[in-house]
DNA sequence: CTCATAAGTGAGTGATCACTCACTTATATC
DNA sequence: GATATAAGTGAGTGATCACTCACTTATGAG
């Protein structure tokens, strides 16, 4: 599955500049059972000892590479969760804007298909963050600080560099920016969690989705 | 003056009480007690003995009432799940929407004030019934064939009535209450779960996310 | 009052939980 | 090949889980 080749990619990315670890065969099961636990019957319902099982691996090997089950679902979590909304915390993102984008409807196009392939291979995992950010602090934390803010603020400086150009009507900057994100938001949510199983023709529907949100802002 | 009155034959149902008045005293600090814990904890991390001591209620008395604890949740659960949305499943929706409401906007302000009153009045059960519709076929099942379907049906009604009466411009129907439906939820999810702690203009903020909605919607 | 029934109790139960530890096996370095 | 270290094992542990049951107390009808 995709999922098992971008994991690899994701995870060592992460823990292993972290910790100069690579995963070891069994330890990549035993993530891999684990998301599939985790995101099917939610964290605290799933034993580590029927993960081990799916794994095939004994109970105890979970633990030697985790030190609790909390630990097992951080390392799951956390690098998703940093990497879900990483393309609003580029450098020079102004650049690259004027560069590239002439109007705030192309800029949107562009970010919301990148973000759908990324959602598309991590779903599970973003899945269980959806879950889990309401039950535990260091989880939500990180993400208003480190995710939230950072992003509204770039979403922000998006919002007004348009509006300089005139691209974009006046409307209160707050505004604009909250109706963007859960209108998009909103749309994601429908299209992967909600409903995943209706006849969704991606292209129109997103094509749909922003004209609506430029529509919206107008005047 | 009339307004008031039509207002309450459409959104009037028995929201007051949702539980009765047959529950005892002691059976109605347990549902309090498991209210208050589900929400805070989540429902598969609470346990029975906690949920009796917080109820200053021994741990039987919860099996006298509800024989497991899943039947508990459901207890809580379930009326809110059907009075959430439904103020949509009126009978002869369309007569009552075209005596008193002359065009689309109107009528979406009406009903989201209301269901904000509703949402505030149970937002611990809600965010329970969030939380844990994932992981509960006969929840999830009972809202998809009893409310979703239902109400989605009576929305597109809606929405074609207005497209009749040459309010609302011509767009694809599920199009339209689709966005509608998710900016809409995407409103109330900000206001209520995820920035519940802002400094919220709440009738500004209706009236700019309704108008974003018909401005969206418009040519 | 009597008595049937419902409400309430709390010690007890087997199952399961996350986690430990003494131990074996594999790997790498010299 | 000796040695050290990391990976892997699985039986074992106390805690906690949802739930039971024999029992007491409260209620209400005849």
């Amino acid at each position: 599955m995709g999922e098992q080749e971008s994991m690899e990619e994701l995870f060592s990315t992460n823990e292993n500049e972290l910790y100069g670890e690579e995963l070891t065969a069994k330890q990549k099961r035993i993530v891999e059972a684990a998301i599939q636990m985790f995101s099917e019957k939610g964290y605290s319902s799933s034993s580590t000892s029927e993960i081990a099982k799916r794994a095939n691996v004994a109970e105890g090997t979970i633990f030697r590479h985790y030190k609790t089950k909390k630990e097992l679902l951080l390392a799951i979590v956390t690098p998703v969760m940093s990497n879900l909304l990483a393309p609003f915390i580029i450098r020079d993102l102004d650049k690259v804007l004027s560069q590239n984008y002439q109007c705030y409807e192309d800029f949107l196009t562009a970010i919301v298909k990148n973000r759908q392939v990324f959602i598309e291979k991590h779903l599970s995992i973003v899945k269980i963050l959806l879950q889990e950010i309401p039950f535990h602090d260091e989880l939500r934390s990180q993400f208003i600080d480190r995710i939230g803010k950072e992003v509204y603020t770039r979403l922000e400086a998006i919002v007004i560099h348009f509006q300089e150009k005139g691209k974009l009507v006046e409307m209160p900057t707050q505004s604009a920016v909250r109706l963007t994100a859960t209108t998009i938001g909103g749309f994601l949510l429908t299209r992967y969690i909600l409903l995943p199983n209706n006849d969704w023709n991606d292209e129109e529907e997103l094509k749909t989705t922003i004209h609506f949100i430029m529509n919206g802002m107008k005047a």
